[in-house]
DNA sequence: TTTTCATTTGTGTAATTACACAAACGGCGC
DNA sequence: GCGCCGTTTGTGTAATTACACAAATGAAAA
């Protein structure tokens, strides 16, 4: 049988072509696009695996399961090359016995086809057909991918406008997101992801496709800007922060397992419920990420402008104190104090504003709570400050931020 | 004797007016100029008192002397009308009889004639001789006071440069106040009065007056701009902040006492030794000022810049959250929650806050320790602030100023 | 070298704080 | 009316804090 004569008989429809494979190969088989969703599968009376049956049901392969394949190594190889891959049964994800392999257009992979090998031989002809339906579904995905792109240009031109203020009133910017099938009801905010090094190819392709599967209905977009990722995400309005919050790092942490490049700082910007305010969440979690980069250890721990405290606005005192020659004289007087004789009445000041405690920062700076208190009355009387009043303190709090 | 010969006869010069006046009157005379430095004395051997001779030392009428001559009404009555003015003893400033006149150009007043008439009788023809002399001691005190007008309009000028940070490097500050006579070595602020109402007429001639006699050294020169009265004070460099403090308020309370008007608002700014840097002081004492009066409570007892505390950038912070349209979320639940409850949870906040200790907030509020305790943890349970962490503990009660 | 002075640590005490638990109060809905 | 629930006040306890005072250390000055 010629390959021609072979392809002709071919059926036109994705459906068709699935029960068409099935059949040459005597097993079940999907036809998934790029990112798991399935464009078809054979028809076949009982599903011989869960991981089958599942990704069926929900017409995309269940979560648990990319993660799996991803582990295996399975993903990998077939973003490598346009060969077969067989796989191994994998119990823990409920996955038998699989020849798959990727559907391409030149070395973009479109989509994949899985079958289900288990207790059928493949000879050299079975993938020798497997290829040749490789070849021809690429066709469809073409066409799924072509019209799928076109979407997400101008999705992501109209997140662009949102993150950027310039999409007009709430009434345009609910007309648009309609004719583009978004919802935007709920609680939404802006996420940056900034990896150690620059976007590779690579990476960036990870970070699409995961943002495609990664609970997908609280990822409305995604796209790039200046090296940094950037999501749109939408949450339910109850519990929308801790949800936010939840997501993100769950989307990180996978993101860092799936490039295997870790160090990618992540942030968000306030959780608006007006889709009008997201350019305010996109400017502050932009803001978060740059004080991150200015504060590591203080804000280490921090992910949401909401969580940056003080650190808010401490660049525009910054430039305030800059621009008007300002420096905090008790801190200047403590300084010249520390430097003529030997001491570390700053640090100690520091830690005792930092804990708000004796016990504490003495414990911190392993001294006795007695020293710690001596060292305050010392402070006190060279810089006449008086830490009692609370304006004083705080002042020194936020000026020790900047010039400490 | 006709008036035309008489003056004919009296001398050209102010010491030879002095003398000659003496001579008619039979006895001491003294002519000053407005701010009561001594123009001409007649020479006697003996002083008759201490007011007098202390006067000629030092070639000005001692504070104090001035102090009680507006006590006792005499300088009012002086400034009031051009007749002579009879003055009873004043044994507390060491003041002896007298008898006074204004010299006048038209309305204004330009200086005066001080008869010691002890023992001596003055009749009409005297009376008309000092009116007379104090006509033509006009002229002398005319010519001064054109020089003395042009003087201060330089220096006025140059104040206004300095306050707008229009004067130039340090190189030409230093060149203009040497060819103006001015020092403006040592520490320098500078310091700005508001009067409750409107500037008259009669305030300005106070404060005008008040600048020129009262501690001359350290006042540099004073003008006028939007209902304000600027200082420029001058002191040496240690204890400056304190003498500055010092002198301000005794200029504040003679000018109160003085005008009559209580309420005069005074604030001051950074005390600089870099004369370039007048201009920050300027700034810093306006803000002040405008602080005081949008926040009158809170910097009731704040005279100079930098006892605001964080006031010093709370309008910059509150002008960045409009335009970010930030609400810290904290308050605006517990607001909520004391508008739905009828409770007073954010007073609470704010009184814990400001005193920082639940004991001291617990008496102002006149509650118990414990319910204070109890509220603090509900506002824990509603909101989930942190009040262990002095980061967000600042942030709220810095966001408690702005939106409190 | 001794002396002096700032610094550190230790002891002791009274006030303050955080916390648990119990009891009383008062508005509100059933 | 009754009970529910949030609030207030009171009692008791252990930890923390502020402060005074004494003693030891150690480095610089005399």
């Amino acid at each position: 049988m010629s390959l021609n004569r072979e392809i002709d008989q071919m059926p036109d429809s994705p459906e068709g072509l699935a029960d068409y494979i099935a059949g040459k190969l005597g097993c079940p088989v999907t036809i998934e696009d790029v990112n798991h969703r399935i464009i078809s599968y054979s028809s076949h009376e009982t599903n011989v695996d869960d991981a089958r049956s599942a990704t069926i049901m929900q017409r995309k392969v269940p979560e648990h399961v990319v993660n799996g394949l991803w582990q295996a190594g399975v993903m990998g190889n077939l973003f490598e090359s346009g060969a077969p891959v067989f796989v191994s049964p994998l119990p823990a994800i409920g996955l038998g016995d699989r020849i798959a392999i990727s559907v391409r257009k030149n070395k973009e992979v479109l989509g994949f086809i899985w079958a289900q090998t288990k207790q059928v031989k493949m000879g050299d002809d079975e993938i020798r057909q497997l290829k040749e339906a490789a070849s021809l579904a690429s066709r469809h995905l073409q066409k799924q991918r072509d019209r799928k792109r076109e979407k997400e240009e101008n999705i992501r031109n109209f997140m662009y406008q949102l993150f950027h203020g310039t999409a007009g009133s709430r009434a345009e910017i609910e007309k648009q997101a309609r004719k583009l099938h978004l919802s935007l009801e709920g609680s939404l905010s802006v996420a940056v992801l900034e990896f150690a090094e620059s976007i590779t190819p690579s990476v960036e392709r990870h970070a699409s496709y995961l943002t495609e599967t990664f609970r997908r209905k609280n990822i409305i977009s995604h796209m790039f800007e200046n090296d940094l990722l950037l999501l749109l995400i939408h949450t339910h309005e109850d519990e929308a922060e801790n949800v936010t919050q939840e997501l993100l790092r769950g989307f990180r942490y996978k993101l860092e397992e799936r490039t295997g490049v870790p160090g990618i700082d992540s942030t968000y910007g306030k959780v608006c419920t007006r889709p009008e305010d997201i350019h305010i969440s996109y400017r502050q979690a932009q803001k978060t990420l740059e004080l991150k980069n200015r504060y590591p250890e203080a804000l280490a721990g921090v992910t949401t402008f909401r969580e940056l405290g003080v650190y808010q606005f401490i660049q525009e005192i910054s430039a305030l104190y800059e621009q008007e020659n300002y420096k905090n004289s008790v801190i200047e007087a403590i300084k010249a104090y520390d430097r003529s004789h030997n001491t570390s009445l700053l640090e100690t000041l520091r830690s005792f504003l930092h804990h708000n405690s004796t016990h504490q920062a003495a414990r911190q700076l392993h001294i006795h709570t007695n020293t710690l208190l001596y060292r305050l009355k010392r402070i006190r009387e060279i810089t006449g400050v008086d830490l009692e009043d609370t304006n004083q303190k705080t002042k020194l709090f936020i000026d020790l931020i900047i010039q400490g």
